[in-house]
DNA sequence: TGATAATGTCCGATATTTCAGACAATATGA
DNA sequence: TCATATTGTCTGAAATATCGGACATTATCA
């Protein structure tokens, strides 16, 4: 339910509109989404059209989050992003949640070894999503901004990341365009879900050329105590990969999960 | 206690009126602000008591912003904190931030050349705030954690961060109690006023031992294009310094703030 | 230049939300 | 053991914040 709602209220530009009017928390939720999710400073008007609220009512809303420091002016005409305070309590996230903290110091270490790309992401809704990432030593880097929403089957992680569900739950859970991979080539449902059933299987998940042309994305999964998927620990190289040099970087990637999941 | 503490919740804002109901978004604002001043996890019925709201209001309140991810449940008895949207949201101010963005890497230079603590230092209400640090490599380091409110006569960089009020605003500004040193001293207040105008005509501000025993803290302004305070650069060196070595200090400094100053 | 579309602010009515208090279920302590 | 305090959940009703729309301004563009 909470799930549903939430998931259409993310991705859903004019979600449907139910009721006549709606609660102050919830259109508060909704503007700092629809900042989050466009990834850059807008007008409260801009917003307003965004989350399908009355311009009177944003307006307002924005102004006492300016005040709050939520939000902060950003742009010289009238756009607003997130402020100072949105900050603060995101630092107080980062530092007081055990995983999170350990995997900063992780993901330095994979980057550092490996000198990829290395990220740690997590589900939203029915969406992939980088909560961290390290850039390797390379010169040709490959990144998805922290915080950008992603297909779940444009991206190795994704494979791991929906272990909970099983094959007619995930089709029902991944909206059908988000199949047409970002090169514009359709990826069958099957073969999706026969990937997914193989890295449960093996415990990681190697794509290559996905997302960018020439780009192999190894992926493994990090545990909760009840074997769930808390989130995966994932590295992107610039290149094809020999066996050898895949089984090499798994071999640190797999005892670095294990590290940061629940014992 | 819990009135107290809701009043100061922003020092100087609207606190004059309050009426017996108050409006949602505020009461969100609140729940939030006092989260981040609690500085960890508390309980739904501990908010309502810190900010002074109903604890029903405060239930409700609380579990919309689980649902939206703002808050997580965070400890086995029902305690919440900042959540992973959050934390996005903190992650998008950092990077839209032009200023905060460049801070980072100069924070680290510092730290670097001088093996002290390097800080990024501002003005909230009428409390002086860690907004950034980067430690340096002494094996004794002093800490304030990033989001934590200290009272601005403790501070060198409280000395610069007044620049924009006179002598007797700033005494209407300060509560009497932030001039009681954590030793436990009285500061007088009129030192004070002298130090935050010395402060302004050197450039720079100095203090000795003022919040730990054996610690020197040198600050300068970062101003904004109009010329006011935008915030400070600090370090902080657990020792005495002579003459020289404060020059040395300083002339690191002092350009590294003209670097992020608007030119 | 005039016509059209946006922007930001203000207002009154009413649908929604805050609030107080009751409640059962636990925790705490004598 | 009983008495007392605390927790999380519900409810109805009063109070107010949301909403639609109007209003001047300011952009945009034919």
């Amino acid at each position: 339910m909470s799930m549903v709602e939430a998931a259409s209220s993310r991705s859903g530009t004019k979600a449907a509109r139910e009721p006549d009017r709606q609660r102050g928390i919830d259109r508060v939720i909704a503007v700092l989404e629809a900042l989050q999710r466009h990834h850059a400073p807008m007008r409260a008007g801009e917003i307003a059209r965004s989350i399908g609220a009355p311009r009177s009512t944003c307006y307002e809303i924005v102004n006492r989050l300016l005040e709050a420091e939520i939000l902060e002016p950003a742009g010289a005409e009238g756009q607003v992003y997130f402020g100072r305070a949105s900050y603060l309590f995101g630092r107080a996230y980062a530092e007081n949640n055990a995983l999170h903290r350990r995997v900063g110091g992780v993901l330095e270490s994979l980057a550092a070894q490996t000198g990829a790309m290395a990220q740690f992401c997590a589900l939203r809704g029915n969406k992939y999503l980088v909560l961290e990432s390290r850039s390797g030593s390379g010169l040709f880097r490959i990144t998805v901004d922290v915080g950008v929403e992603v297909p779940l089957p444009w991206t190795a992680s994704g494979r791991l990341l929906l272990s909970h569900l099983d094959a007619q739950e995930i089709r029902d859970f991944i909206p059908p365009e988000d199949f047409v991979l970002p090169t514009g080539e359709q990826l069958s449902v099957d073969q999706f879900l026969a990937e997914v059933e193989a890295a449960a299987r093996e415990g990681y998940s190697v794509t290559r050329n996905l997302v960018d042309i020439f780009a192999t994305c190894l992926a493994v999964p990090i545990l909760r105590q009840d074997g769930s998927v808390a989130g995966t620990l994932c590295l992107v190289v610039p290149a094809e990969l020999v066996a050898e040099q895949r089984r090499e970087l798994l071999d640190l990637l797999i005892p670095a999960a294990r590290q940061l999941s629940a014992h």
